[in-house]
RNA sequence: GCUUGUGUAGCACAGUCGGUAGUGCAGCUCAUUCGUAAUGAGCAGGUCGCAGGUUCGAACCCUGUCACAAGCUCCA
């Protein structure tokens, strides 16, 4: 262990002695990095800053503004938690907890759930375990040797945890900082005296191991950071984002609302909501038109005998509404809960040949789906949505050109509702563990994803795999995106199917006179309009762009002398196919303006006097305010070329 | 479906220890005819989500139920 070792570090290479820990590195670097460092990468690798390092390596020292140092960062808040719960509830039992995005969460099993109230003594407890600035100490231990331990003091979830360490031949790593000891990979800070700002956010209901079969556990929230000007500008943040929350806003601006005597998940589209619904589907619509896909309507429902043959009578029945009883020998029907089998039927109508393919169907499609109670959330998740549906069959040499004029549609929507730039791609495969999900055989799996997967990569798009979410059918690309609270959901999903044809039966004769089974491509253009709205709204916070906004203009006369002039210039609007409204109230120009701003109406035309004698008027741009006088002609053509060009302010 | 909260006028919210419901904005009426984010006065509006229960008496306590919110699970 004698003897010297050469440590690159970022910027030159220095000679310690061998056995030397990575924070005593960094503390010769520089009290100051000392003081903010949180892990640090050995050779590539993020590991403990008590990592003793005795061969020539690497040495990166991470603080919280890295991302894993933040992450170690807010481990160890977890731990403090988790010691400050014991604490208080000796009885609680510790399950797991992680460094998430913003902060991070610990799982406990207790009697009875935390509430609110519950988290100030938890906060108070943590900060005398700060205040104590106890240090942590690393240990391993063997997993018969941790199994005892952790049996000894009734951590079962722990032993349940050590058990599937062991099978997988990790080592056991454990935690202690005084009176507490958690199974932990770490890293961690070398104390708890560094967390000096941090705050338990909320406090809920999560599964063990996320199955829904397990134990319910109590799940705290929180977040930490090294200072509190930063945790307060970030819980500032939060505050500013939830503002934004199209669930708000969305219902004050009288875009949607719901009714208890309707039912959850079935909101009522307000005129301003349906209009902007209404010029998304006739933009999208044409669009698709323009790109060569064929308009489908097909049924709201059919029997069950449809669902069958698809396979979503088995595998989707429970997200199905079923008319009549599924027991009987009666005809039973169920409402849609997908075109897919729908627009199959259209391809069905006749033989068809190579020279009929691509074969692309679209349809502004509503849908219905039974979720449950739990899960409906504004617009975003709803049990009747429609959404800018398709079906694309196709040989398999033209899947890949296929495939990538879907995703253009996708991305030529994205970019032109501003969204591009929020989204993330998400390569969504099977999980073979679960046999009751998914329909076909390993080898058809993979053979979707496989080609999936190349024409990703051939496309460059960067993408992360999520597990387990494909659809029953086939691997999905899906384009995610988060709304205001940070929880992510998918806006478009383009999908390749390799297995419905099949079980349905459809087939074309392909040059050579041979019956060959279609390629499927299901996806949408925009998504389901409920949901995209409601992100529109997030990102606009309800100002939409003038193409989508329901009210574009409003004409305000300065007092009702002018009104019969202002009602012309209204009409004019009207017919040029400018959506204007003319405010005639007798109240003054203020109170009128003040009202179109809330209102988010994106010009506001001011007329008195002296625009009636000149034949112009005052125009008032919501986001840029006072533009000064324009004749009308000269603002219906800037308007115009607003919607026309569908500008983005 | 599960966990924790919430539900009082169209909206935002008060309502103490259980004693019979208030404020602001919006609405309506009248006056005002006004120059770039709120003119004034008056009027009206509520089975306190719904259904039971406890009590002399319930917005308040208890039970159930429906809806809403965040999270989990599920999912476009």
């Amino acid at each position: 262990m004698d003897g010297k070792i050469k440590v690159t570090l970022r910027d030159d290479v220095r000679e310690f002695d061998s056995g030397i820990t990575a924070a005593e590195v960094a503390k010769s670097l520089g009290m100051g990095l000392y003081k903010a460092s949180c892990a640090c990468k050995v050779n590539g690798t993020v590991c403990d800053l008590r990592t003793t390092l005795t061969k020539d390596c690497t040495l990166e020292i991470l603080t919280f503004t890295d991302d894993e140092g933040k992450k170690a960062f807010r481990h160890t808040a977890a731990h403090v938690m988790a010691q400050a719960v014991k604490h208080l509830y000796p009885d609680a039992k510790l399950c797991i907890g992680p460094a998430i995005d913003n902060g991070f969460y610990y799982d406990f099993d207790v009697d009875k759930a935390f509430t609110p109230e519950d988290l100030s003594a938890i906060e108070a407890e943590m900060k005398k375990i700060v205040k104590a600035d106890i240090p942590l100490e690393r240990f391993e231990l063997s997993p018969e040797d941790a199994t005892a331990y952790m049996t000894e003091r009734g951590e079962n979830y722990k032993v349940e945890l050590i058990a599937e360490h062991a099978e997988k031949g990790d080592a056991i790593s454990l935690y202690k900082q005084g009176d507490f000891t958690d199974l932990c990979a770490g890293p961690h800070l070398m104390s708890t005296g560094t967390i000096k700002a941090f705050k338990l956010t909320q406090c809920t209901g999560a599964y063990w191991r996320g199955d829904a079969n397990n134990a319910m556990l109590c799940r705290v929230y929180g977040t930490a950071f090294p200072k509190a000007s930063e945790l307060e500008e970030y819980l500032a943040a939060v505050e500013e984002a939830k503002k934004r929350d199209h669930n708000l806003i969305g219902r004050q601006l009288e875009y949607f609302t719901t009714s208890d005597v309707i039912g959850q998940g079935l909101p009522i589209m307000l005129p301003k909501g349906a209009k902007i619904i209404q010029t998304l589907q006739r933009f999208v619509e044409d669009e698709e038109e323009r790109r060569g896909w064929l308009l489908t309507k097909t049924p709201f429902m059919a029997k069950s005998d449809l669902y069958k043959i698809s396979g979503h009578w088995d595998h989707y029945r429970d997200g199905m509404f079923v008319l009549g009883d599924p027991e009987s020998e009666d005809e039973v029907f169920a409402l849609r809960p997908m075109t897919c089998p729908f627009q199959y039927q259209a391809y069905l109508n006749r033989a068809r040949s190579y020279r009929d393919l691509p074969l692309r169907y679209n349809e502004t499609s509503t849908l219905f789906r039974n979720e449950a109670s739990g899960e409906m959330h504004g617009l975003i998740r709803v049990r009747q949505f429609t959404i800018s549906e398709g079906h694309l069959m196709c040989t398999p040499e033209q899947l890949e050109q296929e495939f990538k004029g879907c995703l253009e549609l996708a991305i030529y929507m994205l970019k032109t509702l501003g969204l591009y730039e929020d989204v993330s791609y998400r390569f969504s495969q099977w999980d073979p563990a679960d046999k009751e999900k998914y329909i076909g055989t390993p080898e058809q799996w993979e053979e979707a994803q496989g080609l999936m997967e190349r024409i990703l990569n051939h496309l460059e798009i960067p993408y992360k795999v999520g597990v387990g979410e494909a659809a029953f059918y086939g691997p999905k690309l899906d384009i995610q995106i988060k709304n205001v609270h940070g929880k992510e959901d998918t806006l478009i999903t383009i999908q390749i199917d390799q297995l419905l044809a099949a079980q349905f039966g459809m087939e074309y004769t392909d040059a050579d006179g041979v019956k060959k089974t279609p390629c499927i491509i299901h996806r949408t253009s925009i998504g389901c309009y409920e949901r995209t709205l409601a992100l529109l709204i997030e990102k606009y916070a309800g100002a939409m762009p003038m193409w989508l906004s329901p009210e574009q203009v409003r004409i305000l006369p300065i007092s009702e002398k002018f009104k019969e002039q202002c009602e012309e210039v209204t009409a004019k609007l009207k017919n040029a196919g400018i959506r204007a409204t003319c405010d005639t109230r007798s109240e003054k120009i203020g109170y009128k303006i003040r009202e179109a701003q809330l209102d988010k109406v994106n010009y506001m035309l001011i007329m008195g006097e002296k625009e009636c004698e000149t034949g112009t008027v005052s125009v008032r741009s919501r986001s840029e305010g006072d533009l000064g006088a324009l004749t009308v002609d000269e603002f219906m053509a800037k308007a115009l070329l607003e919607i026309a060009t569908k500008e983005i302010k």
